[in-house]
DNA sequence: TTTAGAGAACGCG
DNA sequence: CGCGTTCTCTAAA
């Protein structure tokens, strides 16, 4: 417990997170190796991408994360991203270029930003992570960003690991993110 | 709305 | 295992 507060307790602006927001998603569905992938568009681009075992069980998961939002599946709509994402899974050195939508607190948005800079086939700790966006003693916060993304392969949260080398949690299953680390590896 | 507590995909000794 | 840390969510005032 510090008397004297000596650390960046900065409250720093959190973005408006929580804003009543209107607009359709769309999103399609397909069957990958990996499971079963969702992938939603918003004004702006990709809102999320999910994965599980079929397409009931992410459009709960859907509804979940935008609630209050008109939800369309629209396959033929998202077929570009539904094709990225697909070639993507087995051919992870391709990368992933998509526009997306970001919408989080300053803290998740510089975590999920860092993400994107971490080339497939390596992996990053929680701590060298919160050195990277600034904030050294925070790797907790930045593992409670990485968890709170939901978007999928193209933010690689599957790619941060604990410093002991094991790994941490995976929203859509560890197993998954074990797959996906050792396929990127083989690069 | 403000606040206090608890919990979380962590890290270190 | 215990504790320091930082951020987020939620119940309560």
């Amino acid at each position: 417990m510090n008397l004297i507060d000596n650390r960046t307790h900065t409250p720093r602006p959190r973005q408006a997170v929580g804003v009543a927001n209107r607009t359709t998603v769309e999103y399609g569905v397909a069957q990958a190796e990996l499971g079963c992938v969702l992938i939603a568009r918003s004004v702006g681009g990709v809102c999320a991408i999910l994965i599980g075992a079929d397409a009931e069980q992410l459009e709960r998961d859907l509804a979940d994360r935008f609630p209050g939002r008109a939800l369309n599946r629209n396959e033929a709509g998202l077929r570009t991203e539904l094709a990225k994402v697909l070639r993507f899974i087995d051919n992870p050195g391709e990368g992933l270029d998509l526009p997306l939508a970001l919408r989080g607190t300053t803290l998740q948005r510089r975590v999920w930003q860092a993400l994107r800079a971490i080339p497939a086939g390596t992996t990053i700790t929680y701590a060298e992570l919160a050195v990277r966006v600034g904030a050294p003693t925070s790797a907790r916060a930045v593992a409670n960003a990485c968890a709170a993304n939901v978007i999928a392969l193209a933010i690689p949260c599957h790619r941060v690991v604990r410093s002991s080398g094991e790994l941490a949690g995976y929203r859509w299953g560890i197993e998954r993110k074990r797959t996906l680390i050792a396929k990127e590896a083989m690069l």
